[in-house]
DNA sequence: GATGAATGAGCCTTCATTCAT
DNA sequence: CATGAATGAAGGCTCATTCAT
């Protein structure tokens, strides 16, 4: 009992409180196992707090998950829109975007994660604030605008928007989703390399496709 | 891994059930909650029989999900190649090979689940299965030499074969994967009518962009 | 792991069945400690069996306390009703009734401490049961009955009989309810002697008490 | 026990409350849930305080348990005696008597809760405290002094002085601790009437059962 | 006096798994 | 093949208590 915990003893200031560490722990802990497979013990011990402390900020491991997602969102889906809605053409926009969803799924790979497993067991209050967030963002939008404008100006042809649009996102955030499956079937070998060029290979088949001949 | 069961070579006739029905209860829950969240219990008592039965003929929970999502994907995906692999135009090949996306992973809510769960959290054994079952129906393969064909014949831009193929996945099954969310985000109001013209939709995009001007 | 526990390994036939060694080990825990204050471990501890046995045959400790109660107050109170209700002089019958009462609290002190319990913090459904299962053992009306045709008859004075029952049942069990601290009071150094005496000192105070002068 | 307590003798006056308002909610959460299942965060809580300022106040929760029963006893408990020791008659000693009995549990669930719970599960030291509280008063010795003097005098009966005020007690304290069944049992209808009548009944059948005929 | 944060020990409950029959 | 009963090992959560400020 009480054996020295090398660190320390009830800290000071240092440390950026419990709270906050505890958060930390949680989002590699739901990264990794999920939900269900998440153990509060783990979270704790790798916060370096009791257990019940974990219980007096939080207030359930269902509650911490939450919190933790919706952190987790908050925090990365945030920087994308700032940065991607000053272009003006549609070709910078498109590879800035793509280029931005890449950075924002494939650096962390606990946002990958647990998009996949809300996306399969979906918690509605999560849900709400994912696709919240996500349209407040404006980039949807944004976009569908940037296209619609460029269609009535002739320079593209008639498709219709939503499917065009879901079709960048799929390309992107779906491809990523899926990588490890897709680079193994495709055979692809030097996976970082794909990876990097993945942006223009998309790119360019969308504008592609959605260009007048 | 892959310890060779002593007994049953698929038991031969006397209760034809059991082991299929504690299959088919597995199925939906470990699809509804994940490999961690599943109960055995709930498993045993949906299927009908006892507890007890399930480790009789299925050794551990850990080898229970994995024979259920070998069931799954080797019934599933074979139906596939078959069909699709008979067509030789390739805008025919990709309308149909984009129908039985649509189909294999729509139809049935499970499938859709099971690929999430696994990309979020692999199992070497279950994502090896995946991978080399996919392979085996040449789809990919086949799909590759048909553009290929055509890109030599001069009817296609030069692009990048794999990017290219990896762009058609995204497009049909990124895009059910993300479905929820994409739908919600894009104000998608009739759903089933969306997911009903998409087919066409991802070909002539995709079509379009690796087509000559 | 797998420590001999001295006694059975998987008793064969012998005990008479776990459930039951539950139910009996959960009186004694119950009635020494309160419903709060009881210890599910203890009580599996003292049962002999895993405390996931407890949860297998009942479900929670609330509802193990529930069929304790109930267990205790269906086997003790049939008794007496049977014994009592064939006297016909209503001497007799107090009497009968008295001593009844006190065999009934006294030589359990289970019964004493649970009634006292339920008393402080009543559980609806406990006192459902209670009350009902006195009432269909018929001794209040019986008791009632009686007094009221000697009433009818002249030999006793005019009471109210609801009164002069709660009166009975006051002297008797709301004594033994409270003896540990009105014995005390009243410095009774013998008390067993004063328990015996107690039955004969009520009914003459009682009768005494409703006859005409 | 009864360890002299370093610091205050009932505080100075700075914060009156703090201390006082701990010791009311107590007496509720006591009351309410037992010793066992009461909870410091409540008492804590209700009383508008900090849990660690309770700890400063009392230093147990046992020992909150035992303060609080003792405030409640030493409080209502002093209120009896002085009232009713002028009583000469003993007609009109036994009348007040009964009526501050009611008074003193009926008013107050909490002081019938907690003789309850300290009937089912006593602690010496409040057990001792309650006895020597009730002895300090003089009643029961009042009493018995009372009947002693009327029984010589000729106008009683011989009966067992401590078997007269033992059933005198239940018949007021012991009916009141066992209302909620008896009166259910007994089908009372108008609870309060019953209780308002009950004074009465027990003197009119105490003194009946007591005097020569 | 007063507080927010922290803790160790323990509590009720559940789970995957096994055994005797 | 099939079952009811049993179990060890957690798992999530709570509780009385304490510390730094």
């Amino acid at each position: 009992m009480a054996e020295q915990k090398p660190v320390s003893g009830r800290q000071s200031d240092s440390q950026p409180d419990s709270r906050a560490k505890i958060l930390a722990a949680a989002k590699d802990e739901f990264a990794q196992h999920g939900q269900a497979g998440a153990r509060v013990d783990r979270i704790a011990r790798q916060a370096g707090v009791n257990k019940a402390m974990l219980y007096y900020h939080f207030q359930s491991k269902d509650n911490l998950y939450r919190e933790t997602v919706g952190e987790i969102i908050a925090g990365n889906l945030g920087k994308i829109s700032k940065e991607v809605s000053q272009k003006s053409d549609l070709d910078e926009l498109l590879n800035s975007l793509a280029r931005k969803y890449a950075e924002f799924l494939g650096q962390d790979q606990m946002m990958r994660k647990m998009l996949l497993q809300e996306l399969a067991n979906p918690h509605p209050h999560v849900f709400d604030l994912m696709a919240e967030t996500i349209v407040k963002s404006g980039l949807p939008n944004f976009v569908m605008t940037a296209i619609e404008a460029e269609m009535k100006s002739g320079l593209l042809r008639t498709v219709d928007l939503k499917h065009a649009v879901a079709s960048f996102m799929a390309m992107n955030i779906g491809y990523i989703l899926m990588s490890p499956i897709v680079d193994r079937v495709l055979r692809v070998t030097d996976k970082e390399q794909f990876h990097n060029e993945r942006t223009e290979a998309v790119v360019d088949l969308f504008l592609n496709g959605v260009k007048k001949k």
